[in-house]
DNA sequence: GTTGAGCGTT
């Protein structure tokens, strides 16, 4: 998610600086040292990528993207929030809006623990939200999931 | 300020 982004960003600028930096570094230092840095740099690189892929799968694990759809326009996040917490752990709420005007369009993703997600669809699909029944499904896009 | 089947974001 943003959190894989900003890592392998990271890691990028890690790199280029790395690149930027051993030529002057060399320089000044003998081939030997300049060889040792480096192979420290990239294990210490090699560590960090590591880490963060163990973070990343550690915090996606367990966790479901359910579809909500049906919402009524004037629903909010923190109320189809709340309306999941009762069912399960919630980790973000995301109602959809048109991209170019900004108004909702009726449908949204939840994140959850997968724990949760049979009984949050079970209680909530076909409930009824604000005069409105829901729809709530499992999400398709599995895409940056599991 | 309206609408009503649908599966988004980088």
């Amino acid at each position: 998610m943003r959190r894989s982004l900003i890592a392998v960003g990271t890691a990028v600028v890690l790199a280029i600086v790395a690149k930027i930096t051993f030529p002057a570094i060399s320089a000044y230092l003998a081939p030997d040292w300049t060889t040792a840095i480096s192979a420290l740099v990239a294990a210490l690189i090699t560590a960090f990528v590591a880490s963060t892929r163990d973070t990343q799968t550690d915090a996606v694990q367990g966790m479901t993207t359910l579809y909500v759809g049906n919402l009524p326009y004037r629903a909010n996040e923190a109320a189809v929030r709340k309306l999941f917490a009762e069912h399960g752990k919630v980790f973000s709420v995301r109602l959809m809006k048109d991209r170019q005007t900004g108004k909702r369009r009726g449908f949204g993703f939840v994140e959850m623990a997968e724990n949760d997600a049979a009984q949050a669809i079970a209680a909530l699909n076909d409930a009824d939200f604000q005069q409105r029944n829901l729809k709530v499904r499992e999400a398709k896009n599995k895409t940056e999931q599991e």
